[in-house]
DNA sequence: CCAAAAGTGTTTCAGCTACACCCATGA
DNA sequence: TCATGGGTGTAGCTGAAACACTTTTGG
C-alpha cells in the first residue's frame, strides 16, 4: 500500500486555440502518464509523501515540481482510499489538495509535453478517480466563494472591483449586480481601498484595493487555529498587466 | 511509514458521577494507550488500515471493535500527517473521521477499563494531536449544525420537536426560540410529522417526527454525488425511553 | 384551578435584490 | 458629445428574531 499526495490547481485562464468563446474560465494543470495503469492518461500532479515532509509540504513541493507553480492558496480537499481505485495497481491511497494561483502565476507555468493546461468543465475521461476528484474540488471551490474570501487569490496583489466581481461571476457561472457586490465587499473589511486608480480604459477610473492581510480567511483547516494569523495564503507578487496606474487622492 | 484510521465519535450523555452539571452534555468514548508513546493516556479509538478495506469500512470497523458502536453518521474530517506528530515513534499519518450515534447506542456501548466516555468540553491532555483533532471535529459539528439536518442523528427514530431543538442548544450551548425553531424545522421538508405524540409530561402531548429519509443530507463528502441517495446515514433503530406513546389522529 | 410545555400569530428589523440615477474618463 | 463602466441612492421583498398569546395536558 502506497501513500501518495496530489493536488488540484485552479486558475482562471482564457483558451488561446478557440476563438469562439469569449472570456477567462476555469483551468487546471495535468500530467500525462508516461505507464500503466492509464498509460497516456491526463492525471493530477502529485506524488508520494517523503519521509519528513507535511501533508501540505508535498503537495507544495509536487506542485511546483511538475508545475513550476507557487500557489496563492492551499488547503485540503479529502482523502481518497477505495480499494478499488488504482485499476490493478498496487492500492495507493491519495491525500489530495487543491489550490488557487494568480493568472500572472498561472502565465509562467512551465508547459510542455507531459503538462498541460485544461478546461475545469471539459475534461476527457482522466486517469483513476480523477474526474471524480476535480468535480469536488469544483463544488468545494463553488460552495467557499460564496462564503469565504479567497478569490483575490486568483488576482494580484491589487486588484479593482470588477475584477474581484469577475471572478466571481466566473467561478459561480452567474452574473452579479455591480452595485450589491461592491456593497457585500465593503461590508466585511476583507478588501481594503488603495489611493491608486486603475486608468486606461475608456470610463472612469476605478480604484485599486488590496486584500486584507490583518482580517484572516475562514478555516484553512485544524491547523490554522480558528480565529487566527496568516499561514498558506500567500499573495503573489506582481501588478498590474496591460492597464496603467495612477495615484490620485480620495475624496475627502 | 504508517497509515492509520481513526474516529471522533460525539453522543450526548448525562453525566453520572456529578450530580452538579443538570443535563445531557457531548461526550466521546476514548481508548487508553498500554505502551509507549502516551502510555497511559487517552486516545481515539481507530487502528491501522487493512489491505482490502475502504477508509471510512476501517473507521466504522475500529469504531466496532473497540466501542461496540454502530453510528448514525459517519464522515471523514481531516487527514493529519505532520512528521513530528507520532512523538518519537515511527510517523503515523492518521485519516480521521467524525460519527454521531444516538443516545439508546451510546448506553449499549461496551466500556470498561480500556474504553470509557468523557466529556468533550473538559478533556486531559490527551496522546499525540488528539486534543487538536477533537477541538476541529468539535467546531465541525457545531459549524455544520447550523446549517446540516444531522441533529437527529443524536436521536431515536422518532423525537419530539423539543427534543430536537435541545440537542441543538447543547451542540450550540445557547438556547433557541421554540416558536421559530419549529418553524425552521418545519420549513424545510427534513423532518416529517407522525400521527403519534408523547404523553406523560404534566402538559400538552407533543407530537413527534420521524426524519425524511427521501431528503437526503447535506454533502457527506465526494462520493456521495451532491444531490444523491442515502449511503452512510443509517438511523439508529428503538424508539422512546421513559415516557409513553399515543396514536391520535392530527386535526382536520 | 394552576403550572408547564405545545403550538400559533404578529411585529419589527436587517440584509439582499433590483433598478434608477449620477460621475468621470477616452475617443 | 457619446459610450462605457465606476460608483451612489433607495424602494421592496424576505426571512430571522422577539415576544404575546392560545391550547392541552397532569396534578
Amino acid at each position: 500500500m502506497q501513500l501518495a499526495v496530489s493536488t488540484v490547481i485552479f486558475a482562471l485562464r482564457e483558451d488561446e486555440q478557440s476563438a469562439r468563446r469569449r472570456g477567462p474560465e476555469l483551468w487546471l494543470p495535468l500530467v500525462v502518464r508516461v505507464r500503466d495503469p492509464y498509460d497516456g492518461h491526463w492525471a493530477l500532479p502529485g506524488g508520494p509523501l517523503r519521509e519528513d515532509e507535511g501533508l501540505a509540504d508535498a503537495a507544495a513541493r509536487t506542485l511546483a515540481e511538475t508545475t513550476g507553480l507557487r500557489p496563492a492558496y492551499l488547503e485540503q480537499l479529502y482523502a481518497f482510499g477505495a480499494p478499488e481505485r488504482g485499476g490493478a495497481a498496487e492500492r495507493v491511497v491519495s491525500i489530495v489538495y487543491w489550490a488557487l494561483v494568480g493568472s500572472e502565476e498561472a502565465a509562467r507555468a512551465r508547459v510542455g509535453q507531459n503538462v498541460r493546461w485544461l478546461a475545469a468543465e471539459r475534461l476527457p475521461r482522466l486517469a483513476f478517480d480523477h474526474n471524480l476528484i476535480v468535480d469536488y474540488a469544483l463544488w468545494r471551490l463553488r460552495t467557499k466563494m460564496t462564503y469565504a474570501r479567497i478569490a483575490h487569490a486568483f488576482l494580484g496583489e491589487t486588484f479593482t472591483l470588477r475584477e474581484l466581481r469577475e471572478v466571481h461571476e466566473i467561478v459561480l457561472q452567474r452574473d452579479l449586480d455591480p452595485a450589491n457586490f461592491r456593497r457585500q465587499v465593503e461590508a466585511d473589511a476583507a478588501v481594503v481601498p488603495t489611493d491608486e486608480f486603475r486608468t486606461g480604459g475608456r470610463h472612469r477610473p476605478a480604484r485599486l484595493y488590496r486584500y486584507n492581510t490583518a482580517i484572516e480567511p475562514v478555516d484553512l483547516g485544524p491547523l490554522t487555529p480558528r480565529p487566527a494569523a496568516p499561514t498558506h495564503t500567500d499573495a503573489a507578487p506582481g501588478g498590474a498587466a496591460q492597464h496603467r496606474t495612477s495615484k490620485q487622492r480620495s475624496r475627502p
